[in-house]
DNA sequence: ACGCGTCACTGACACGTGTCACCCTCTCGC
DNA sequence: GCGAGAGGGTGACACGTGTCAGTGACGCGT
């Protein structure tokens, strides 16, 4: 790249980025008033006739301030920094870090969301930090170390949240308790009589994250009553469901936690296909509570899962970046009900 | 809009973030030096004693260079803008995104997404701009207008690449036919004997941009066939599917193209419920391929639809970015093609 | 005439980085 | 002895912005 002193002759399309200077010279002012104008600043008193000025040469360039500048000679950003989850996310998760997203617009703060595919964890945490965010909130997939953490927060982040199922040292933790799904479902089938409970774990990469938990969850539901939990591999493919539910009898289920409802309706069409009759032999509880749950014959049983409003966390990220020593937090960002139905 | 100009602002972890300043006097070298070193700039030749003293002394300190600073110094970067949706978006889209950013990064690109909710269409043009992309990819969602394409080219972004169903003005268009799905499934129906075809429209916002095209392109479909389309509006709740089914023998339909799989799912066990056959007394299409549309009974007809895969938009990004001057150019983002199955 | 205050604006520096043009010190060939 | 060349580094500038301290002009009271 050879760099043109003076005169740009190498510009393809003939013309440079504006900047705050060209600004100021088609004004005929200098270049603190532009930026005084432009940011309208309340401490410095500039007449009516050159604020005009100002918006007009900036309106007829095009003038866009340059944000790597800004936030250079300003020492910090309000960026928030999300690093994005390669693992296929429901509607339920996206529809939170939707509202997320505008909850922190509101507050003021850019919000960024940069993948880091294939990087190891503090590798990925020192491409974060390049960008110098002012927060970053991390899934639990992201498996931010805690050496993660220091790095962050030595290249100036205010705050370190993680949104996953176990806290990560030095950081803000929001835990979703995916332990509570499995244990609420499980509890719910053994109240309802049932003895041996199958327990669906997706054998996709992935949702290792939210099955292991849930399976946790479920042995922990059905300590003490004397029933039990088998773990169940299953892929999101008809064959599979095929193949579970033919040896469905020698397994003895009476209930199954499907892990979530399309699992559930996976499973429950192989096991009527195999004549295992739903709920009478066994019963059959999902997870998320999908409308398509609903139009099932038996009505599809499940685990209703309330999120905390995107607002809510955005609020935290905000006082986490208001009071970066405060000691780190954790609290729960989820709530699990049952809600039954026809299948169990 | 007020701005809090308080500003904390004092460093209360007692130390500032390391610059290769801060490194160069901890390895007795200038700051040049540090440069050279921690880029192996090949051009220059450093002694290897002082490259380990200078990777020591980063190291110690924790160094992670500004990525602000270097890429205006540098005046250009390698990010690739891509303006987060806000509308929901299916599992094939969200690992069509996965797979894009995948491959941008193979390439050195830096994938950031970024929402600009709650902004009119120049407006989010000029807040995507202040972070002088290389190139933005953004959705047809995203209301990009000419206007903003110029805004973008002129703070200088090479390429502005739109996925959606239409072209705008200066950009490069990745245009996906949602014309096609509904021709496709219209044309299937009329094909089998179909001769009142509805066309379902939800009435969720945000999925215009999808049903708008689908209905069209099933008008296309029954033209010069005597066959007729009728629109159908539902909301995806049951309630609203119960009413439409309970007027479906008024309406006097014979097939119905229901927008998508879960749309048609719902509508299917609503007719059902309400005794009209399927597909007897009346033909049932969706869209998407789900799995789980192929546990109904009868098992639902689609219409699968195959994108582009991320690998080969990213190539195209990278060429439209390494010539600019390029006429911009159209193509097709996905192809559309029917799998009967039993619905129909 | 002078001091003082206010208004409207400007000059200059700092932020952290990459890179070009030098500079110094050896060694070698003759 | 001395120029040539190479090895190993450094000084200084530029990128685009925000902001502090200062500066000239002007009005006003004495």
């Amino acid at each position: 790249m050879s760099q043109s002193t003076e005169q740009p002759s190498e510009r393809p399309a003939g013309r440079a980025v504006p900047t705050s200077a060209d600004v100021a010279r088609l004004a005929g002012v200098s270049r603190a008033t532009v930026s005084y104008v432009l940011n309208n600043t309340s401490a410095v008193r500039i007449s009516e006739p050159t604020r005009r000025r100002v918006r007009e040469a900036a309106e007829e360039l095009g003038y866009v301030p340059h944000a790597a500048a800004r936030s250079l000679r300003a020492g910090h950003s309000r960026m928030v920094l999300l690093p994005t989850p390669h693992v296929q996310v429901g509607p339920l998760y996206s529809q939170f870090f939707n509202e997320f997203q505008w909850a922190l617009r509101r507050l003021d703060y850019t919000v960024v969301q940069y993948g880091s595919v294939g990087l190891e964890a503090e590798e990925a945490a020192r491409a974060w930090a390049e960008l110098r965010p002012v927060a970053v909130v991390a899934l639990g997939e992201s498996r931010l170390t805690g050496q993660g953490v220091e790095i962050l927060k030595r290249s100036g982040a205010r705050a370190v949240i993680t949104l996953g199922t176990e806290r990560v040292e030095g950081a803000h933790a929001l835990v979703m308790d995916q332990g509570r799904v499995g244990e609420a479902a499980t509890a719910h089938l053994v109240e309802t009589g049932r003895r041996r409970i199958g327990v669906v774990v997706p054998e996709e990469p992935g949702l290792a994250m939210f099955s292991g938990p849930r399976l946790e969850g479920a042995r922990r539901a059905v300590a003490g009553t004397g029933a039990t939990v088998v773990p169940l591999p299953l892929r999101y493919e008809e064959e599979s469901a095929n193949a579970l539910a033919a040896r469905w009898r020698a397994l003895g289920l009476d209930g199954v936690f499907a892990y979530n409802d399309e699992y559930a309706m996976l499973l429950m069409r192989a096991l009527q296909d195999a004549d295992v009759a739903v709920p009478a032999e066994t019963a059959v509880v999902g997870a998320d509570d999908l409308l398509l749950g609903r139009l099932l014959r038996p009505r599809l049983s499940t685990v209703r899962i309330d999120m905390v409003i995107g607002r809510e966390l955005a609020e935290l990220v905000d006082r986490a970046v208001r009071e970066p020593e405060a000691p780190p937090r954790t609290s729960d960002l989820m709530a699990s009900r049952v809600v039954r139905r026809e299948s169990s």
